[in-house]
DNA sequence: CAGGTCTCCTGCTAGC
DNA sequence: TGCTAGCAGGAGACCT
């Protein structure tokens, strides 16, 4: 599923495809994709906008045009694909951005992905872009901004950073890496925790998903490939969805954390 | 307010 | 072999 570093990689990607060309036309497939405006103004307001610069906030993927942001997660499967003109739509395709030689399709299986079409002026002030808290890399990321936001909290720590209004582009994935390369049980309360740790969460998560961006980066598919864009972030893993620890060699515990699957290890994690 | 539960959706898998 | 029930999961809605 992707995360911040693939939204990252899809982002640099895309730019290399989409930027300063203009929309022709819309076609939206399946509807309840499209949760602001309605489809019908979805389509119309995106006609002949040029994408001037594709950012990203958290997972979110914003593609800035003359007079709106487009704001488009990626959810669950969400990936987008280049096609030939008028190619036949198959049934996960759900968006198409139509360019002047070529379609952008937005494809996803599971139908989880959404997108918004913001005014220029308060994307940011509202939501789901407002919702959102701190970028890894934001400065204002420090332990007193955690413990803040952890004091009263009596949920563990891996539901807690799956939080996206508190730190925001952490998916299921790296949840388990960071706090397995932080050398804490994801059990422990937000309250909990204590300085060194908080400290401990704000290191690993820059370092985990650094690496996995850099990762991505450097395995970026071509466009064309059915396989659409994405990194290839798992042959990096060290706790998720593994079996041995690479550090003790104990047995990985595999766990449901509210309704999350959770991988790690009872001897290196405490 | 904090936290729990349900919902969306489809491909895959375990089990019979 | 073929079928189905159950599961996975990000985030918002809704309930307690």
């Amino acid at each position: 599923m992707p995360e911040l570093p693939e939204v990252e990689t899809v982002k640099e990607t895309l730019k290399k495809i989409v930027l300063n060309k203009t929309i022709k036309e819309v076609k939206v497939y399946y509807e309840p994709m499209i949760v602001k405006p309605s489809p019908n103004e979805f389509i119309s307001q995106l006609e002949n906008q040029k994408i001037i610069d594709i950012k990203r906030k958290g997972k979110w993927l914003i593609f800035e045009l003359d007079n709106y942001y487009l704001l488009s997660h990626l959810r669950m499967e969400g990936k987008y694909q280049v096609k030939d003109l008028n190619y036949p739509v198959n049934k996960h395709e759900h968006v198409s951005f139509v360019f002047d030689d070529f379609e952008l399709r937005y494809v996803d299986t599971r139908k989880f992905g959404r997108m918004y079409l913001q005014n220029k002026e308060t994307a940011f002030n509202e939501s789901p872009l407002s919702d959102l808290g701190l970028e890894p890399w934001d400065n204002n990321l420090t332990k007193d901004y955690l413990k803040n936001k952890y004091k009263n909290k009596s949920l563990p720590i891996k539901t807690l950073l799956l939080d996206q209004s508190i730190i925001t582009g952490i998916g299921n994935i790296y949840d388990d890496e960071i706090l397995f390369a932080s050398k804490i049980n994801p059990f422990t309360k937000g309250r909990d925790l204590n300085d060194k740790q908080l400290e401990s969460i704000i290191t690993n998560t820059k370092i985990v998903l650094e690496k996995a961006i850099k990762k991505g980066g450097t395995t970026i598919r071509t466009y064309e490939s059915s396989e659409g864009v994405h990194g290839r972030f798992q042959n990096e893993l060290l706790v998720h969805t593994k079996e041995i620890c690479p550090i003790c060699g104990s047995k990985i515990v595999k766990t449901k954390i509210n309704g999350r699957g959770t991988y790690y290890c009872e001897k290196c994690q405490k």
